[in-house]
DNA sequence: TTGCAAAGCGGAACACGGTTCCGTATCGTC
DNA sequence: GACGATACGGAACCGTGTTCCGCTTTGCAA
């Protein structure tokens, strides 16, 4: 299993498998349920998720993280389900689309990467360096995941989601980071914090089945030419 | 390289259809059995197609160079067995790949591709200019061609094929073009030919369906990032 | 403890697209 | 016109996503 090793860095991050927290809080609950997370609920009507319901979700994370690592996140619902040891009505229960899947998956790991965006900014010697570290960070976060970035461009309705749920929480930091080499004048404008990542995911797409395509260098010549030529 | 409009919509090149070249040759038959290409070939006993059989072949160009315009490079092969008035069975025994149709259907417009590499080479006032001019065509080529992009990173064996095809044929141009800007000194190496082409194909993925993202800018500044820093 | 309704579960069933296979129709030649 | 080679068509099969509903489990309350 364990497959991660490329050409030579191994993953550094064991998949999210082992270490069970994701939705340990509850607020990961796909359906945007999650909203009253502070102890002052308004309605105490609705009765709280039974426990079944909470174990389940759990051994779904689980079971994906693991599929997800041998079979990439394409990996059939089914597959998931059966490692999960449950049934197919209850993944689609816990999670409506693939994206939800996904999302709830890496949710640590996109919070890592969006946290190391400001500290590389304030470490950097430059913005613009800085901007090349988190782009790598990103980048290699989604190479190691089979397909992952592959699947954030397709076409198709769930699909949407994923992006945007990445989108949401990353865009940002990385607006910010642009922001910063633009001011300092390290880097002409001209393209946006959206652009440049929806780049970075392209770039990274199929990165890994491929060992003449390495992806990390062609992301770091982008980051490159978004520097002004002086 | 017919349609090399903007945003504009609507494929101003009539889709491979009218100018019945192709599979007009002999030898664009996508069953690798073309290996013996030397004129003199030791047996001349087998047959020459059926008259029906060229008949179709055409017609199912035709239907997927229509098809593939409105519904993508992954439009159910039903539908343009469909379309072209055969049978599924005909369609597998004329293109046993999706990736032989597609590379049938758009192989014109990747020679004249081809052909623009040293003309534009000749003209251009520096190599990498050029380069980048050469890059755009190609950019444009693939924007233009809903899913074409995304079809070329899949793991899928048959788009193996469809990337060999692409390579075959335009790679030794960008690699031309690459060097000439190398010996010229005003890139830097670590990015061969390949994995330009590459990157530009992946950064073209999904281009056409997401207004905010702008393939052909990106793809600039990854040749931009090719330049030496000076 | 037991009863009961809500919450959740499982997986059969359906939809869809790719692919194979073989009986039949068509073509080209003799 | 007959005959063999060639090609055709589409039924059938497989794998996957998705829905739906009868049954089970859970948690509260009597």
């Amino acid at each position: 299993m364990a497959e991660t090793n490329g050409t030579g860095p191994a993953t550094p991050e064991g998949p999210a498998a082992s270490d069970g927290e994701a939705t340990a809080d509850g607020s990961a609950t796909p359906d945007g349920q999650a909203a009253p997370a502070g102890p002052a609920a308004p309605d105490p009507p609705a009765r709280a998720r039974r426990r079944d319901a909470q174990r389940n979700q759990r051994s779904l994370l689980d079971a994906a993280a693991a599929v997800f690592v041998t079979s990439g996140v394409d990996a059939p619902v089914r597959d998931i389900a059966a490692r999960a040891g449950v049934g197919i009505g209850t993944i689609y229960r816990h999670f409506p689309t693939r994206a939800d899947l996904v999302v709830a998956v890496y949710r640590h790991q996109i919070d890592a990467c969006a946290e190391a965006g400001p500290v590389l900014l304030a470490a950097g010697p430059t913005a613009h360096a800085a901007l090349g570290r988190w782009v790598d960070l990103f980048a290699d976060f989604l190479v190691t995941k089979h397909g992952l970035a592959a699947a954030m461009q397709g076409d198709a309705p769930g699909f949407e989601a994923l992006h945007a749920s990445f989108l949401e929480r990353l865009l940002p930091v990385c607006a910010d980071l642009l922001d910063a080499a633009t001011a300092a004048g390290e880097i002409q404008a001209g393209v946006d914090a959206y652009q440049l990542m929806r780049g970075v995911g392209n770039l990274c797409a199929g990165a890994e089945s491929d060992p003449r395509y390495d992806a990390r260098r062609l992301v770091a010549v982008l980051v490159a030419g978004l520097a002004v030529p002086h």
